[in-house]
RNA sequence: GGCCCUAUCGUCUAACGGUUAGGACACGGCCUUUUCAAGGCUGUAAUCGGAGUUCGAUUCUCCGUAGGGUCACCA
C-alpha cells in the first residue's frame, strides 16, 4: 500500500457515492462520464463505497448502485465486490489508514483536536450569522488544543488563509477567497474520517488521476488544496460536470426534489443503451451533428473538452426519442423477446400465434418507441383484436363523411352488401395463411377502388379490429389470414342485420 | 448575507473575432394515404441587459441582472 507504487501515466478514474440510497440520474452521468474517460484511455475505473456515514446509510443500497451501473454495462476494474490492488474499497474497513494520515498531521502540528462541544460551536455559528459575517472556525481556533485522542473531532490547522487557484479540467482557471477556507474537520469524534479527508486519502492511495466530480464541490475545494499541501502531495485533476436541473429547471436534481431511481427507467422498459445515450448528452456533446451513439461509440468520441460548463434540465421526451433510435437497432429476435414478455397469456391461447406474432411486430416496431409503450396498448385494447374478434357498434363501420366521397349520404346498412362482396372476393382468392399484406390488397384494391376506398377500406379495417384507429386493413387480413377475416366480416354483417 | 459557478431557439446544443447564427427534441404545415403509425419535405423560434476592446463581437474585459451551488462531526 505504497502511493508511489502506483504509475503515475495511466488513467485512474472512480466513482465513489455514499450508500444513502438509491442512484438518480445525476450519479449515474457522474459514473458514466468517469467511466467513458477511463475506458476511451485505456485506464482503470475504480468503484468505491465512501460510508463513513452511519447515520445516513441506507440498507441495501450498496447492492441497488452496482445493480444500476450494471444495468448500463458500466462496469468496474476494482471495487467492493470484486476486491482490487487496493482493496478494500468501502471506506469503513479503511479506518485504520485514515487514522495514520490524521496521526501523522496531528504530529506535525497540522491539525489539532477540536475542544468544543456542540452547543459552543452553534453558539459561534449564531454569532457569525447575526452579525452577518461569514462562520469561521479558524477564528475561534483554541489557544492550547488538547492532545487528539480520537475522541475528539480532528481539524486541520490552516496554515495560511490566502486565496486559493487551481485549475479545472472543464471550467479553467477557478479562484476563491481566504473566506472558503477554514478549519475542517478530519476525523470525526465517532473516529470515522469525514468525505472531505477520506477521499483525498483513498485517491491517493488508489493513484486517482482525475477526480470527476459534481460542480458542487467547487466551492469546498479550496479546502482539499490546504490538505493536499499539509500532506504534501500533488493533486489529481478536477473535472468538474455541470448540473442537472430537474424538469422545471428550478433546482438541481436530486432525490429530495423528487429525483427518479435510474432503476425505474429500466421497469419502464427502456434500453440501457439508450440511457447512456441519453445521459452522455446530459453536459457533453462531440461538437457535431451526430447524437446517436452505441456506448462504444460514445467512449470513442468522448473528451473531457465535449464536457459542458451550463447546467443542463433534463428532458425525459429526448430520452423517449433517444430509445426509439435504439430500439431499431435492436435485432428482430431481441425486439421479439421484449415484446412477447409484455404479453397477456390469453394471447398465446390463439393457436396461429407464432405465425401472428411474424407479422404484429413489424407493426410494433413501427409504433413503439419504448416497450412500456406494449403494455399501454395491452391495456387499451390495441392489441388484443389480433387474437380475438372485436367488440364495437355498428356504427363503427361508416367512415366520416369526408371520407365518402360523393357517397355522403351513405347508411349503416348500405355496407352490409359491400362487406359481403370483400368476403366472397377473399373467398373466391387463392389468399392463404402465408400471404403478404401486399397480396391482401391486390385481392381487395380494385373492388375498393370502384366503390370508394374509403367507404369499403374503413369498413373492413372497422370489422377486423374494432377500432377507430389501427392498422391497415391489409395488415390485418395478412396477419389473421382469409378465413378468420372472412369470419370477422360475416360477424360485421350480422351486426349490421 | 459572504464566497463561488453559469448564461445562444420552449429544451439539449454548434460556433473557439468575420456564418443568411447550424443541428436535434418538442410544436405547426404540406406530401403520401382507407384511419392511426411510420416516412419525406418544410415552417415558427435564440445570442439576458449595459458599457468597453476591436475595422468587426455570440465569442475578449468590466458592471449589472437572472439562475444555480456552497457556507455540517453529509457526502
Amino acid at each position: 500500500m505504497n502511493p508511489t507504487e502506483n504509475n503515475p501515466k495511466k488513467i485512474v478514474t472512480r466513482f465513489a457515492p455514499s450508500p444513502t440510497g438509491f442512484m438518480h440520474v445525476g450519479g449515474v452521468r457522474t459514473a458514466l462520464y468517469a467511466w467513458a474517460f477511463a475506458r476511451k484511455n485505456a485506464g482503470t475505473f475504480i468503484l468505491r463505497i465512501e460510508d463513513t456515514d452511519k447515520e445516513r446509510e441506507v440498507e441495501g443500497s450498496i447492492e441497488q448502485i452496482m445493480k444500476s451501473l450494471q444495468w448500463l454495462s458500466i462496469g468496474w476494474d476494482e471495487g467492493p465486490d470484486i476486491g482490487g490492488p487496493n482493496a478494500p474499497y468501502l471506506q469503513s474497513q479503511r479506518l485504520e489508514t485514515y487514522k495514520k494520515y490524521a496521526q501523522m498531521l496531528a504530529d506535525k502540528g497540522l491539525a489539532y483536536a477540536d475542544p468544543y462541544t456542540p452547543e459552543e460551536l452553534e453558539a459561534f455559528r449564531k454569532e457569525a450569522e447575526e452579525n452577518k459575517k461569514p462562520f469561521l472556525y479558524r477564528n475561534h481556533r483554541p489557544e492550547n488544543p488538547p492532545v487528539w485522542d480520537g475522541n475528539q473531532p480532528l481539524r486541520l490547522k490552516i496554515q495560511d488563509a490566502k486565496v486559493s487557484k487551481w485549475h479545472d479540467e472543464v471550467r479553467g482557471d477557478l479562484e476563491a477567497g481566504p473566506e472558503a477556507l477554514d478549519d475542517f474537520i478530519l476525523m470525526k469524534s465517532d473516529g470515522y474520517p469525514t468525505y472531505n479527508f477520506a477521499h483525498i486519502i483513498d485517491d491517493l492511495y488508489m493513484g486517482v488521476t482525475h477526480i470527476f466530480r459534481a460542480d458542487e464541490f467547487i466551492s469546498s475545494t479550496p479546502k482539499f488544496l490546504a490538505l493536499y499541501e499539509a500532506l504534501e502531495i500533488d493533486p489529481p485533476k478536477f473535472v468538474t460536470l455541470p448540473p442537472i436541473m430537474g424538469p422545471d429547471g428550478k433546482k438541481k436534481l436530486g432525490k429530495r426534489d423528487g429525483a427518479k431511481d435510474i432503476l425505474t427507467y429500466k421497469d419502464e422498459g427502456f434500453l440501457p443503451d439508450a440511457m447512456v445515450n441519453f445521459l452522455a448528452f446530459i453536459g457533453w456533446n462531440p461538437g457535431d451533428d451526430r447524437e446517436v451513439f452505441t456506448p462504444a461509440e460514445f467512449i470513442q468520441a468522448f473528451d473531457i473538452e465535449g464536457i459542458q460548463k451550463a447546467g443542463g434540465k433534463l428532458n425525459e421526451e429526448k430520452l423517449v426519442w433517444f430509445n426509439k433510435e435504439h430500439m431499431k437497432k435492436l435485432s428482430d429476435s431481441t425486439f421479439r423477446a421484449g415484446a412477447e414478455s409484455l404479453l397477456p397469456a390469453e394471447f398465446k391461447n390463439d393457436p396461429a400465434y407464432a405465425r401472428k406474432m411474424s407479422g404484429i411486430l413489424p407493426i410494433l416496431r413501427e409504433r413503439v418507441s419504448v416497450f412500456k409503450e406494449i403494455t399501454e396498448m395491452v391495456s387499451s385494447g390495441d392489441l388484443h383484436y389480433f387474437f380475438m374478434a372485436p367488440e364495437y357498434n355498428s356504427e363503427l363501420l361508416l367512415c366520416a363523411p369526408k371520407m365518402r366521397k360523393g357517397r355522403e349520404d351513405a347508411t349503416v346498412a348500405d355496407l352490409k352488401p359491400i362487406l359481403e362482396k370483400v368476403i366472397s372476393l377473399i373467398e373466391a382468392s387463392s389468399l392463404t395463411d402465408t400471404s403478404t399484406p401486399e397480396e391482401c390488397r391486390s385481392v381487395l384494391w380494385d373492388y375498393a377502388d370502384s366503390e370508394g376506398r374509403g367507404i369499403v377500406l374503413w369498413a373492413v379495417r372497422a370489422a377486423l379490429t374494432g377500432k377507430e384507429r389501427s392498422p391497415d386493413p391489409f395488415a390485418m387480413c395478412s396477419i389473421l389470414g382469409p378465413k378468420e377475416t372472412a369470419e370477422r366480416l360475416r360477424k360485421a354483417v350480422e351486426k349490421i342485420g
